[in-house]
RNA sequence: UGACCCAUGGUGUAAUUGGCAACACGCCAGAUUUUGGUUCUGGAAUUCAAGGUUCAAGUCCUUGUGGGUCAGCCA
């Protein structure tokens, strides 16, 4: 080992926002607090995305001792849904984080925003817009033209009151009214062209129910938000940067503490062949091309662990994408790395053919049965073994017989031999075929010699999975493959939208034969099926009717090279 | 002909803050293997461009180029 490693004991490198947390420890700001919080509105389900967001924040609160909270964003009752928040609620404990003290509401703020809203009114810093929607679009000019006064931008300090708190009591419908901040029309940023911070919606809020017809906008609720909860770090997405300057104005108008929350922003993920916008997603699901947010095929967290990902492995996922500020796009690759490394140590080998062939060992007497012992986890010696039962006839993989093999080939083939797994080795002594030429049964004899465990010193190359076919329960398997084609599923042809890149094959059903070890497997158990892949028991299954879900194939450098 | 942000192998992220460009995934080759898995060994591949400062530039300066965000009464 040089010297150069001995002085740096596995020190891992910050990324830029641990550097600001770092500096702002060490100049002794915020009384050395570090609290951070995860702001989801609770308008759709969380996603891969997300959970990114999610380990940042709480692990940054982990990392430093500090705290954070899982506050919900709902300033928008039209979207907003309490299935929402309780799937929200369920991802994040499931991911493994826990919230400070409880969730945390926008909505809790309702009566401290309105009472801030009239401040900045008092102030002279906020007015009421009579102009319609169209007409302060039109009016904000565009990034390269500054934007023109409101002709209502002058109203005096006792009718903006006055029109406020009527529009509060319901005197106006939605649209007629909107309560603007006083800041600059000519501003190159185009959010401090007097946004609006309070607008005029008739609806249900699924926590305040009928209490308001008015609400908060985002950039007024949510900054405050931070500085009521006592953020010290809120840290966004990237498209928020341009917002920065509106969130400080508001804290900077409305409190005359030295205590400042900072926004930070960072970039999202982004994955390739799928999409993350919620919007994209609401779709997949209301347009029935999945069945469901929580469908195997979805970068939903719900999704995700449906299909069998483990907490861990999407969190050892998001440490391993890196926090920085430039767009990304992640290869799907990467997240598949981490559940098969996860998996791969943590659950057992089981054995299921997906796609039976029979063979018959004629040299096997008829009605014996045997139980062959077998390791659980060659990774972990302390997962034990278990027996499987061995019988005259069998069914193995059909792509595991050739009868005209290419090179390098060692599975079965005509007079070839191979072993079973945790078994004999047999040898190819006939091929039965339909009318139709299909191959449909291979007859085999078996060596007695050749048991697992004895110490025949016979090798051969192939070693092949098995089941009993007496013995073998049936089971549903649901093979999954991407959602999209396209690996970017928004290219595409003129007049097209993504929902053309759908991949038609991103579910294909099977009947399997499973082991009878298998017969009591609960809802979420995870299997790694000997030489497929990782699988898990599906919300569908039931005692008698056991359904799977591929979660990811193993790796295979087989069907690489012979496509 | 605006403001702001970003630019390092195929992908993502680092580089002790001006001192030998590395880590992970992927890819290729080999070894091991009763999973064509796992594990192990080796390999190919990187600083957007041009100038400048400096003994020394991925890092600092200038000018370009390319990409992104912003014109909701969404978040």
């Amino acid at each position: 080992m040089s010297s150069k490693e001995e002085e740096k004991p596995g020190k891992k490198a910050l990324n830029f926002i641990e550097e600001i947390i770092e500096e702002d420890l060490r100049t002794g700001k915020n009384e050395g607090r570090v609290h951070t919080r995860f702001p989801p509105e609770p308008n759709g389900y969380l996603h891969i995305g997300h959970a990114k967001s999610i380990c940042l924040n709480f692990g940054l609160a982990e990392k430093y001792n500090g705290l954070c909270n899982l506050r919900f964003d709902d300033t928008n009752p039209a979207k907003e849904e309490v299935e929402y928040v309780d799937s929200i609620l369920e991802d994040v404990k499931w991911l493994g984080f826990q919230w400070h003290d409880k969730p945390y509401y926008a909505s809790d703020y309702f009566d401290q925003l309105y009472a801030w809203a009239v401040k900045l009114i008092l102030d002279g810093k906020a007015y009421v817009d009579d102009q319609t929607a169209e007409e302060i679009a039109a009016n904000r000019g565009t990034p390269t033209r500054p934007g023109n006064e409101s002709p209502f931008k002058n109203r005096s300090v006792e009718e903006n009151l006055q029109l406020f708190e009527q529009m509060k009591n319901g005197e106006y419908k939605d649209g007629e009214k909107v309560l603007r901040a006083k800041i600059d029309m000519s501003s190159p940023n185009m959010h401090l062209r007097d946004p609006a911070i309070y607008r005029i919606k008739h609806a249900e809020h699924h926590r305040t129910g009928n209490k308001w017809c008015i609400y908060p906008m985002y950039d007024f609720a949510h900054g405050e938000s931070d500085y009521l909860e006592g953020i010290t770090h809120s840290v966004c997405t990237l498209e928020f940067e341009v917002h920065r300057p509106l969130y400080d104005w508001f804290i900077s108008n409305l409190v005359e503490t030295e205590y400042r929350p900072r926004q930070i922003e960072f970039a999202r993920l982004n994955l390739n062949y799928t999409v993350m916008s919620k919007r994209k997603l609401l779709t997949l699901v209301k347009e029935k091309y999945v069945n469901g947010w929580d469908d195997p095929r979805m970068p939903t967290i719900s999704g995700l662990r449906r299909r069998g990902f483990s907490p861990e492995s999407i969190r050892n996922f998001a440490e391993k994408v890196g926090v920085a500020k430039r767009d990304n796009v992640i290869d799907v690759g990467l997240l598949e790395f981490c559940v098969r490394e996860d998996l791969n140590r943590k659950v057992p080998r089981v054995m299921a053919v997906l796609d039976p062939l029979k063979i018959v060992i004629i040299n096997y007497p008829v009605d014996q049965v045997e139980y062959l012992e077998i390791e659980n986890n060659p990774e972990d010696e302390k997962m034990g073994k278990r027996e499987m039962p061995f019988s005259r006839e069998i069914y193995i993989e059909k792509a595991d017989f050739m009868e005209d093999p290419p090179k390098k080939y060692f599975r079965l083939i005509p007079g070839g031999e191979v072993r079973l797994k945790a078994g004999y080795i047999i040898k190819c002594e006939n091929i039965i075929k339909n009318d139709a030429a299909d191959v449909t049964e291979v007859h085999c004899s078996y060596d007695p010699e050749t048991k697992s465990g004895s110490d025949s010193s016979r090798k051969v190359k192939g070693t092949l999975h098995w089941v009993s076919a007496t013995h073998a329960l049936d089971a549903e398997v649901r093979l999954y493959d991407r959602l999209f084609l396209n690996e970017n599923p928004d290219d595409v042809d003129e007049g097209m939208d993504y929902k053309s890149n759908i991949n038609p094959e991103s579910l294909r059903m099977v009947h399997a034969k499973v082991e009878p070890g298998l017969e009591s497997a609960q809802v979420l158990d995870k299997f790694q099926f000997q030489r497929l892949g990782y699988f898990c028991v599906d919300m569908d299954s039931k005692p008698g009717k056991l359904v799977f879900n591929r979660t990811v194939t193993l790796r295979d450098s087989w069907v690489k090279k012979n496509p």
